[in-house]
DNA sequence: TTGCAAAATGTAATAAAGTGTCATATTATG
DNA sequence: CATAATATGACACTTTATTACATTTTGCAA
């Protein structure tokens, strides 16, 4: 099954103006042999491991052979993504189209999230937005499961 | 459910200025070897122990990547969590955003309650507030099933 | 190619947040 | 009542985030 770090909080920070992001230092451990930044789900962008890259990256190029969706999400996986090293401060560059993707512009305030086995990006505004769904179904899963 | 620990009764504490709380002696010895604060029902703070939190962890992690809801529930799971560990003196940091959450501020009284396997951590408004409905619920139980 | 401007990268200083520990006051316990 | 245990607040110290600025690289146009 999944043996996988388990990234977790919430954390808020701020682009510099030369567009880069400090990670959080509880990431930090993980992600220092590099990872790699790709877009994700509802405009956030995803800070994964090589390990987890490698195995999300394996698994979509072996699709795209078969048809033609299967490649389209090949491109824009492929397409989205960069492999980024922390700096001797923690700080990674978010390239321009990354940024346009998650509406995160230069000197605003963004959100980092451990979800699991990856790590989210947002900006702010985009996570206040995005978080209310997720505690709604969240709530929603616990009065089914009488979870808690 | 398990037979496990199970956590009693009430403490009054007091969060420090730098937002931590002191954990209630009685729950320390279980709580060592690591655990886990997560967001609970009716703006409350759990704590877990790791085995309690594997379990929940595990199932939120196992829901499929390419559900929305599935996405959602992780994100507001896993983004909620933090895991900590005591120090010397049996107190913990709460961050920020799940202050923010439970809304208690640093300085202000907090009340810790022990609730079968879970530890839960209320602001002593929020816990009063909680406490009268409960009560509140039990009296109206009573008429209804004619409570002697 | 050369020079320039823009972007990217690196480093250091400062401010803020987090961590560890201890002295004291308070509470619990025998 | 005496003793032990615990909560609290204070303080020193460490780590992290932010800001600012210096240096390097890159792309483009003269």
């Amino acid at each position: 099954m999944k043996g996988g770090i388990v990234f977790l909080g919430e954390y808020k920070h701020t682009m510099d103006e030369k567009g880069r992001i400090v990670i959080p230092s509880r990431f930090r451990d993980e992600l220092k042999q590099g990872c790699v930044v790709t877009k994700g789900q509802d405009n956030c962008l995803q800070i994964l491991t090589n390990k987890s890259w490698k195995e999300e990256a394996g698994s979509v190029a072996a699709l795209s052979k078969t048809n033609k969706t299967s490649r389209q999400i090949a491109r824009s996986l492929f397409s989205g993504a960069i492999d980024v090293s922390l700096d001797s401060a923690g700080k990674i560059l978010i390239p321009e189209n990354l940024r346009v993707y998650s509406f995160i512009k230069s000197g605003e305030s963004i959100t980092i999230t451990g979800s699991g086995s990856v790590i989210e990006i947002w900006s702010t505004k985009q996570w206040k937005k995005v978080q209310l769904e997720a505690d709604k179904a969240f709530a929603n899963l616990n009065e089914l499961t009488g979870g808690s």
